[in-house]
DNA sequence: CCCCTCTTTGAGAATGGTTCCCATGTCAAC
DNA sequence: GTTGACATGGGAACCATTCTCAAAGAGGGG
């Protein structure tokens, strides 16, 4: 039942520190393997799983189907807005999302109603750099 | 660059019209196959593909990881809330989330916003139908 | 410190949804 | 009909994730 603290979740914890975009397993498992710190992969899945559950980090599929795990500031209940180009994150208060969800699900008569909300978009530096780039094509 | 009409892809969009949840595509394959509208599996996959591509049907993802597709009555963009135990599906307009989207994405300067936004929950048939088997367990 | 026990690890195999390959079938334009 | 581009399907390939299980190691009680 104790959680041991092990070298590799040691590793696992101090990359997050680090890291403020959302990763598949594979990318950390990469990026630890770059710093020196080797886990298996199969150990990274199971850390990040045990995170997740724990609500330690948010989980969000990607189009292609692979979970990208993330440390959020916030650790309540919260959505996010994604750069689709760079992947930077922000962390987002939606009350008027949580208004939204509880009042359609007492419309319709459903109970324990749960939600997902996600935004992506291009954040203004990638677009500004989009811009420049088009500009120098032109 | 032209669809062709194919007794395959008949038999998928005349399924289509007889199911009203959202169904994998081995689902599908499997439920065309007890018809006797025999598809290969490859076959199903592109015709929801295709599908999906040119609006005709929505894509949920399942926490599995599996691609559930349906087609809608509305056919712009909307919502869904879904029925966690038996799948009963609600289609939504949510012009709310449509506003929060805009809004979110121009106080943080992203452009191009694109959202999800998906409710589940368990309808009143299937929280009666719980009520009652607890209380025969009683 | 040292055991002893119980958790954790990791390499490779297994799984399972989805896509690819390509020889063969078939729509539809002329 | 003839023809050629498009579609089909069975099986192999792909790929993220999970499973297996023997070996490593955390950590509490002596
Ligand atoms: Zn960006
Ligand atoms: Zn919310
Ligand atoms: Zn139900
Ligand atoms: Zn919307």
């Amino acid at each position: 039942m104790t959680l041991r603290m092990t070298r590799q979740r040691a590793a696992v914890t101090e990359l997050l520190d680090d890291i403020d975009d959302f990763r598949s397993a594979q990318q950390l498992h990469e990026l630890l393997r770059g710093r020196g710190d080797a886990v298996g992969l199969a150990t990274v899945y199971r850390t990040m799983q045990a995170l997740a559950d724990a609500g330690e980090v948010d989980v969000l599929r990607s189009a292609d189907g692979e979970s990208r795990y993330r440390r959020c500031r916030e650790r309540g209940h919260h959505h996010h807005l994604v750069c689709r180009s760079c992947g930077a994150t922000v962390e987002l208060a939606a009350d008027v999302v949580e208004r939204w969800a509880r009042q359609v699900g007492a419309d319709y008569g459903f109970a324990d109603i749960d939600h997902t909300a996600e935004l992506t978009g291009i954040c203004s530096a990638c677009a500004a750099r989009q811009r420049s780039a088009a500009e120098a094509a032109r």
